[in-house]
Order: C-alpha cells, then sequence, then structure tokens
RNA sequence: GCUGAAGUGGUGGAAUUGGUAGACACGUUGGACUUAAAAUCCAAUGUCCAUUAGGACGUACGGGUUCAAGUCCCGUCUUCAGUACCA
C-alpha cells in the first residue's frame, strides 16, 4: 500500500460528491451549528494559497462540530456582481454573465481539490436573478418602512400615514431628514398625492435625496474617496468635480444605536468591535441655537462641551453651509466668494490630507451670544465639516486646538474660561482636569456638573437642548453600473413607485453597450426594453413609455453591498420561491454560529449586514437580530518576493552574498524559480515562457556554485511574483498537505509569511502517518492490546486537539500530531484501539487520507460521520515526575520523584541530593520553596 | 493624534493557571545508504566562554513586584492594521 495522494483525494472527492456527505438537512434530532465563510467575489485571477486560509479553519471546525454529533450547516456560495467583470466587458463586449461563469468554474474546481465540506446544493450567486429577486424585496419592505423612534422599531409607512392623517407630523418621532416642513392632520389631507409621496420619502427607510459625489465625467460614474487620488480618478487619471446627484439612500443612521449596543452581546474580536464602535461614532453633547444678528436666521450648533459656552468667541460654518449667502454682508461678499471656489475645487481628501494649512473667510455677519448678548463673529473654515452634526461649531479657542489655531491665525480673542490653566501657548482640553471660571452660573464645577447645568439653562431659555450624535452616515445605495441588482422601480411624474413584490425579479436587461450614454446616465439607458406596463405588470420596451400606464425605470443598480447583506439567511432555505426561506427552515438554523472572513469588511458588509439583518427582525421575518454570534477574522498570507540583483546599466547579476557596495538595483523574480535555499534555476528564469527573453544575455557571478537571492516579505500579488497557485501545490504535496500547512504556518487571526519550502515539513509527517497503518506489502494493523505508553500517547493527543480546535489554535494541533506519529511510531504501535481513534482526531485536518486508512481497516462509510474520541484522564496519570530542581529561580538539574510524595521528603530528597551540595558549595539555604507536581527551588 | 494587535533563535512559530524558554517544523552542518542524485534514516544546531566538566548571557528597551517573570505592574521604543480637522 502506497501513500498515493492524488488517487486517494480525487477517489475521497468523487465519493462525498456523489454521496452527499455533507449535505445538511433542516431538521434532525440534533443539535444544529452553522459555519459560515465570507463567500468570495469570483475574480479571473482564480484562488492563490492565502484564499483558502479561512475556508480551511472553518472546514475544520465544521468536521470536528459534526464528529461531535452536531447537524452542521457549512454552505458556499458567489458573491458575483461586482465590477472586475463589467471593466473586462468594457474592454472586450463579453457579457459579465459569462465572464463570472467562467470565473466560478475556475473557483469551483479549486475549492473542490482542496476537499472542503461544503453543502454545495445550497449554493448562491448574488448574480442570479432567483436570488436577487429577494434583494430587490428587501429594497422594497426597507422603502415601506419608516423608523420610530419612540418604539426604536422600524414600523409599516401605512401606520405613519395614518397618524398623518389623523394628527398631522408634530407628534411623530421618527427618523427622517432635517428639512421637515411640520404640518396638521388637515394641511396633509389637503396635500397633493405628489406632496404627501415626498413628504413620505423623507421618512422612507430608503429614500431618494440629493447627493454630493465625486463625479468623474470622463468615466461617467460616482467614484468612491478611495478611487481618488490627488483630484484625479485612481484609474486613468481624469479630472473628478464634486457635484449634487439625486441617489437612493439607506437611512441605516435610525439604526445607529441598536448596532452599537448590539455588539455588546455578540463574540466578535475587541479591535473589530472597536472599529464598529469608531465608525457609528456616538458622541453625547448638546445642540445650541444662536439667533443671527440683525437677522430671522439661526444657526444651530452640536458640541460636546456646553460646559465652555461662556469661551466662545467666534462661530465657524462649513463653506457650504447653506446660511452662508444669506448672511454674508456685501463688504466681505467678494472673500467669502472667493475662499467657496477654492474649496469646491479640493477634494474631500485633500482637504482631509491637508490639516495643517489654516485658512478661512469672514462672513460679516454676527450671532449673539445666548447668555451673554455679545456679539460673536460668523466665519467660514474648511476646517468645519458640511457632513457631520449641523455644519456648524461654536468656536471655542481656549477649549479646543483647531479653533485655538485658527483664532490665533486670524487674530481673534481667545476668551480663557478655565481656573488656573495657562493657555497662552495652547488649547487646554483636558475634561477631566477642567474647573469653569469666568462663566457667570458655572464658576467652579467641573465639567460633569458643569455640562448638565448648562444644558439646564439652555433648554430654560429655549436654546438648545442635550443631544446624541452619530458620525454613522446613511449609506448611498445607487451605482452608475451595469452589472448590479436593478432597482424594481419605476417613475410616474418623476417620483418613484415600487413595482408589486408578486412580480419579482426584475431581471437586468440586455444592453448593447456597458458604458454610460452619451447623455451621461447610466449603462442601463443603453436598455431598449426598460420601461415598465402597469396594466401587464411587466417590463417592456421603451417605445411604449407614455407616462400613463407605461413608465421608465430606474436606470442605477444596487451597490456590491446588497447582495452580501442577507445571503447568510439564504443559506437556510435557498431554493425558496415564496420567501427569502421558510419559517421553519429560519427557526430551525437561527443564525450563524461561527463566521470567519477577513477584517476588512469591518465597516462595510458586517455593519450593512448587521443592519438588514435588524430591519428584518423588526420585519419579523427573521427570528434573530444579530445574525453571527462569533466571528473570527484570519489573519492574511504574505508572499515571499524573491530579488536578483543588477549591476545598474549593464546585464551582470550579482548573488546577494557579493553585491558588497556595487550599484545594484534589486528585480523581482519568479518565486518558483527559488528553492528552499535561496538558490535561483537559472536555466528556469532563462527559459521562462514569459520572461526568459530579458535573461538571454545575462550574466550571473554566482558565490559557492550558486545564485543566490535576497527575500522580503511582501503582500500576495501578481505584480510582486510572489503569488503561489495552490494548484500546483495540490498535485506535488496533496490537498492534505495543503491543508496542514496553511494551518501550520501559525495562528489563525495572524499575517504571516508563505514559504513554500516548509511544506515538506507537513508533507513527511503524512507519509510518516500512513507508514504506521501500512506497508508496501499492505496493512500493518493488528487487534494487539495497546500499552500504556500507547494510551497515553492518544489521550494526550485527544486532549490538546480538542482543546485546541475549541480555541481555533489549529497550528499546535498540527504539532500535537507529529509528535503523536513520531511518538507511536518510536512506540511501534500497531493497535487498532490506538490507531482508529486517530484517525478521527486526524479527519478534520488531513480528511482524504484519514478516510482512505478509515476504509482500510473495513469501516463502512464516510470517517465524517464518526464520534469523536472521549479522552480519559486516567491514563495520563503519572507515577513520577521529574522535577527541575532550581537555584535561586535558575535550573541546574532535574530529579525523578514520585508524585505522591510530600513537601517534607521532597525536601530531603533533594537536599540530599550530591549535586544541590555541590551547587550550595557549603552555604546553608535561606529557603527552600517546594511546589508539589511543579518545581523546587532553593533560595540561598 | 486616537483605537486595536503585536515584538521570543538564521526562519515560521510553541510555552491553558507566573514554575525546566525555544515544543513542532523549515533551514544549516556532519554522518549512514547510493556509482551518483532523489528519497529515507541518524546526530548536532539560541549567543558567548571553555578540550571536557561546566559557566555567563538571553523573550524590543529601562525599571518594579515575586522564592520564581516571555507571562503581572509602571515607563519608553518599534512594527502592523484601522480611523481621523467628528466640534
Amino acid at each position: 500500500m502506497n501513500y498515493d495522494f492524488n488517487k486517494i483525494e480525487q477517489k475521497w472527492q468523487k465519493y462525498w460528491s456523489e454521496n452527499q456527505t455533507f449535505k445538511a438537512v433542516n431538521n434532525s434530532d440534533k443539535p444544529k451549528y452553522y459555519v459560515l465563510d465570507m463567500f468570495p467575489y469570483p475574480s479571473g485571477a482564480g484562488l492563490h494559497v492565502g484564499h483558502p486560509l479561512g475556508y480551511i479553519a472553518s472546514d475544520i471546525y465544521a468536521r470536528y462540530k459534526r464528529h461531535k454529533g452536531f447537524n452542521v450547516l457549512h454552505p458556499q456560495g458567489y458573491d458575483s456582481f461586482g465590477l472586475p467583470a463589467e471593466q473586462y466587458a468594457i474592454q472586450t463586449g463579453q457579457h459579465p454573465a459569462i465572464t463570472t461563469k467562467d470565473n466560478i468554474a475556475t473557483y469551483r474546481r479549486q475549492l473542490d481539490q482542496i476537499g472542503f465540506s461544503f453543502d454545495w446544493s445550497r449554493e448562491v450567486r448574488t448574480s442570479n436573478a432567483s436570488y436577487y429577486k429577494w434583494t430587490q424585496w428587501i429594497f422594497i419592505q426597507l422603502f415601506n418602512s419608516w423608523f420610530n423612534n419612540d418604539t426604536h422599531k422600524a414600523e409599516s409607512i401605512e401606520t405613519l400615514e395614518a397618524i398623518f392623517e389623523k394628527a398631522g407630523n408634530q407628534t411623530v418621532n421618527a427618523v427622517c431628514d432635517d428639512d421637515i416642513v411640520s404640518f396638521t392632520a388637515a394641511q396633509w389631507q389637503a396635500f397633493s398625492s405628489k406632496e404627501q409621496q415626498k413628504i413620505l420619502l423623507q421618512y422612507r427607510l430608503t429614500y431618494l435625496a440629493e447627493t454630493e459625489v465625486n463625479w468623474c465625467p470622463e468615466l461617467g460614474t460616482v467614484l468612491a474617496n478611495d478611487e481618488i487620488v490627488n483630484g484625479l480618478s485612481e484609474r486613468g487619471g481624469h479630472p473628478v468635480i464634486r457635484k449634487k446627484m439625486t441617489q437612493w439612500s439607506m437611512r441605516i443612521s435610525a439604526y445607529a444605536e441598536r448596532l452599537l449596543q448590539g455588539l455588546n452581546t455578540v463574540d466578535w474580536t475587541d479591535s473589530l468591535k472597536e472599529s464598529q464602535r469608531n465608525w457609528i461614532g456616538k458622541s453625547v453633547g448638546a445642540s445650541v441655537r444662536f439667533n443671527v444678528k440683525d437677522s430671522d436666521a439661526v444657526i444651530d450648533v452640536f458640541t460636546t462641551r456646553p460646559d465652555t459656552i461662556f469661551g466662545v468667541s467666534f462661530m465657524t460654518l462649513a463653506p457650504e453651509h447653506e446660511l452662508v449667502s444669506k448672511i454674508t454682508t456685501p463688504e466681505q461678499k467678494a472673500e467669502v466668494d472667493a475662499y467657496i471656489l477654492a474649496t469646491s475645487k479640493r477634494s474631500e481628501r485633500d482637504r482631509m490630507a491637508d490639516v495643517k494649512t489654516i485658512s478661512g473667510a469672514f462672513t460679516g455677519a454676527y450671532v449673539e451670544h445666548p447668555f451673554t448678548k455679545a456679539p460673536i463673529a460668523i466665519w467660514i473654515g474648511d476646517y468645519v465639516l458640511a457632513g457631520y452634526g449641523t455644519g456648524a461649531v461654536m468656536s471655542v479657542p481656549c477649549g479646543d486646538d483647531r479653533d485655538y489655531a485658527f483664532a490665533k491665525h486670524f487674530n481673534i480673542p481667545i476668551i480663557n474660561i478655565f481656573d488656573g490653566v495657562d493657555i497662552s501657548e495652547s488649547a487646554f482640553s483636558d475634561k477631566e482636569k477642567t474647573i469653569i471660571a469666568n462663566s457667570d452660573f458655572l464658576d467652579g464645577m467641573n465639567y460633569k456638573k458643569a455640562t448638565k447645568r448648562a444644558i439646564y439653562e439652555l433648554e430654560q431659555i429655549g436654546h438648545g437642548m442635550g443631544k446624541t450624535n452619530y458620525r454613522l452616515r446613511d449609506a448611498v445605495f445607487s451605482r452608475q453600473r451595469y452589472w448590479g441588482e436593478p432597482f424594481p422601480v419605476y417613475y410616474v411624474d418623476g417620483m418613484p413607485q415600487m413595482i408589486d413584490a408578486a412580480f419579482l425579479p426584475i431581471a437586468l436587461p440586455e444592453v448593447e453597450k456597458y458604458l454610460p450614454t452619451e447623455t451621461g446616465e447610466p449603462p442601463l439607458g443603453n436598455a431598449t426594453i426598460w420601461a415598465w406596463d402597469t396594466a401587464q405588470n411587466k417590463v417592456v420596451s421603451n417605445n411604449l413609455i407614455d407616462h400613463k400606464t407605461v413608465f421608465p425605470l430606474e436606470l442605477n443598480t444596487m451597490p456590491g453591498w446588497a447582495g452580501s447583506s442577507f445571503y447568510f439567511n439564504r443559506y437556510m432555505d435557498p431554493e425558496n420561491n415564496d420567501a427569502i426561506a421558510s419559517k421553519e427552515a429560519m427557526d430551525y438554523w437561527q443564525d450563524v454560529d461561527l463566521y470567519i472572513g477577513g477584517s476588512e469588511h469591518a465597516t462595510g458588509h458586517l455593519l450593512y449586514a448587521r443592519f438588514w439583518q435588524k430591519f428584518l427582525f423588526d420585519k419579523g421575518v427573521v427570528p434573530v437580530d444579530e445574525f453571527a454570534k462569533k466571528l473570527i477574522n484570519q489573519g492574511m498570507i504574505l508572499g515571499t518576493s524573491a530579488f536578483i540583483y543588477r549591476e545598474e546599466g549593464t546585464q551582470t547579476y550579482y548573488s546577494k552574498g557579493l553585491i558588497n557596495d556595487k550599484n545594484v538595483q534589486p528585480i523581482h523574480v519568479k518565486v518558483q524559480y527559488v528553492n528552499a535555499s535561496d538558490e535561483l534555476d537559472i536555466d528556469g528564469l532563462k527559459n521562462d515562457g514569459e520572461f526568459g527573453a530579458d535573461y538571454v544575455n545575462a550574466e550571473f557571478i554566482l558565490e559557492d556554485g550558486v545564485c543566490k537571492v535576497g527575500r522580503e516579505v511582501e503582500k500576495m500579488s501578481k505584480s510582486k511574483y510572489n503569488v503561489v497557485n495552490p494548484d500546483r501545490i495540490v498535485a506535488d504535496y496533496g490537498a492534505d498537505s495543503l491543508r496542514l500547512y496553511e494551518m501550520f504556518l501559525g495562528p489563525l487571526e495572524q499575517y504571516k509569511p508563505w514559504n513554500t519550502a516548509g511544506i515538506t515539513g507537513v508533507h513527511s509527517f503524512l507519509k510518516k502517518l500512513w507508514k504506521l497503518y501500512a506497508t508496501d506489502s499492505g496493512l500493518k494493523v493488528t487487534d494487539a492490546a495497546p500499552t500504556p505508553d500507547n494510551l497515553k500517547t492518544l489521550h494526550k493527543t485527544i486532549k490538546k486537539v480538542e482543546a485546541d480546535i475549541e480555541n481555533f489554535s489549529f497550528n499546535t494541533s498540527v504539532s500535537t500530531f507529529m509528535i503523536a506519529v513520531n511518538e507511536l511510531g518510536a512506540q511501534k504501535c500497531t493497535s487498532k484501539d490506538i490507531l482508529e481513534p486517530l484517525l478521527v482526531l486526524v479527519s478534520p485536518y488531513a480528511p482524504h487520507i484519514a478516510e482512505e486508512l478509515w476504509a482500510a481497516l473495513e469501516n463502512n462509510g464516510s470517517i465524517s460521520t464518526a464520534s469523536f474520541p472521549v479522552f480519559n484522564a486516567s491514563y495520563l496519570v503519572e507515577q513520577n515526575k521529574n522535577y527541575p530542581i532550581s537555584f535561586n529561580g535558575k535550573m541546574r538539574f532535574t530529579m525523578e520523584l514520585p508524585m505522591d510524595m510530600s513537601k517534607e521528603d521532597i525536601e530531603k530528597a533533594v537536599m540530599a541530593h550530591e549535586k544541590t551540595q555541590e551547587q550550595l558549595a557549603g552555604r546553608t539555604p535561606k529557603k527552600v520553596i517546594v511546589v508539589p507536581g511543579k518545581i523546587v527551588n532553593i533560595v540561598g
């Protein structure tokens, strides 16, 4: 019997697939366990060895839970809408659906050969109409809901209409737009239908709003902040301007508090929860109202320091603030306009990057201090952001660094309101040490007391109230792209109308071109059959649009995060045509027990998915309001790049050790031409299909007969030639070796470099494991009774591996297996009673070899259903302990003594030892510490 | 700046409660087998001193607590990640 891993692995992968070994059922006497990976975007490049890391970890856990008697749901699918397929379509004309299908086929082949225990019968693809039917359905539910701040829940929009009908909107406590006009029931009833729709839109959980976006006319699309470098598009280097556009938005801000509180109920890493907390950015303070002098205008500001109200010496508005044009005096108009123009040319990113330059302009207008009635100058400055708070701040230079710098720069007076603090050099912002002075009724109070009192006094005079502000902003939900979910929306007289859910899905239409139209409309503007017939309830030709029964459809598509925000629920019942999943399926599976994925989704996917889950919970669609109980972020596997060194301006390459002070430049070479000893395969390099030609005339100066390369750890990337393809590893060493090695590299959460050379270690472990069971001539396992040593090794291993899996410490259990196999080999163990349970321990990590040997031991069926061996502590009881004997804390020698020996006897035995006397050299010890079963320490 | 994680041999890393630092591997060196190579097996391998016996030093740095510190406490430095004129 040989360990022919390629044959064995293919055999078992086929077996699992044909027998549907890992198919999960939606009801069972067993307890349920749901293990989920973040599903991949199927890119054209395929997988590299870094991608499967998290999948291997979750697979080990899923297999372990099956051994432990759980009904395990372990699905996989594809986040298959996205930009790369669309860009490929623009370049080549190939339909993104075809590109996506091809890429998925590659992914599937690569995943299958690693031997994952996925239940592929539940696969979902976000770009399938049967899936995005539900993405569209959720959108409609959001449109038909508002958020009631009294109940802290989403409610049906009809309840809101009923209130308007009866009582107008004055008593409504809702999350809504800022510029709500108040009306009575009579006024509501008098509004036209269109006016009513406009008002309702200001309350809906998804709404149309004018949003300022980064618009790139050349590319015909909106860009995210991180797609812009120095005011130009990252792709192509085209100019980008700020532009107002009507876009769909999601009122995620309504859920800010619940998203914050919910973090306390889930077992996620602290760093991830902290990122989300920062992102939500709750700050508690007050809203203060200032009256503009000689005007009926008022300026509301948000401050976290109402206690410093008497330190206000000026106001600063964002240049975009709507009042700026209204209050600016004629004398100051030229200066203010020039400043506004200058800032509008800078992108938000540039403004943020350039923090040190202080700029601003005086409007010429004043507000009145709410208590002292003193006039306070109103400035504009770009350090105040239009998008946060009210876009206006009360500037207290003595207590805030930015206000201080601004005041100094423009020679604005600085009022000191802190007792015993010198502010001649810098502001004083230490809340804890604050004692207020020079502030009327706040004098002598600390921060806490003064804050409370200031809010109280503001409320008394109607100039403010306590307020909590969140940094979290509503999420723009429109994209000017083709390859995304179409909205189930058509427009009547400019107002959006939802298509009845009964007629979903609204399928993505075909287009001739994937670029924006000449008139600047999104790619769906190219579709010719893209109008909604309200009589027939179907999509019809644009020619039929008559604005009576046939209306134009929405041209934007949904963003990438739409489809990934509820997929974990869909896996529970993926074929269901009447619901995201049946109530029975959801009640059974509830939520994800273990979710594994990258930390880069901390403030994107993981926040949006929590938002939708909470919304669906409010609507009674899902049974829990947090979708994942436990979440682990796997670290990235980095590449180990290789460099050769070319002397400047020549074709001469020096081995690394010969560089000395020569003027050389390091050049990346493909890592596949470098062996474990950092030696370059020069012939391989010269014959490389892609780059071989570059080295035809190259001369390599060797040291000790070889050319050594330099090494550096970098992110794994095609451009650094350090990408390692798992296909190659699987072909050369097998999937079990790949799985073991990825785990053996180090702790799951950590960033760690890949080095293919090291894989020989785990590969020879598998060969040794095989040899425990089989020789060339056949199986060597016997019915011999296990020896105490055999049992000790086995049970030590059971205990350690079980604890390791529970702690997600997969790297240490691989070492434990190695130790066990080394020990059992040395013990010449052939006992089936030992070797059979050992296979179950190994099988989550190296399932193929485990299945093969399990079958060789004449077991029927898959090892995946075998139960996990039970640890028995009695085999580990030791008679003796090899005590380390230390002197002043330094271990000098060891001494074997019985476990049950008393403290006194241990001390006597140790003192009687000749080496003890040698160490003491005649001195009398001051103290002898004996910790039975652990250590002896002699002090003196 | 803030938040979080981390810093241990040539390399990846181990050390559940403070109790023999460097498990398990990679690499390196030497040896066996072989005409040779591969594969396999054996031995050595933290640094320094010492022929041996043994000793000194050693977990980023500086202090401290303790019989005993990689582990606990205080301070400093460095790296990585996220985030930021957030009022």
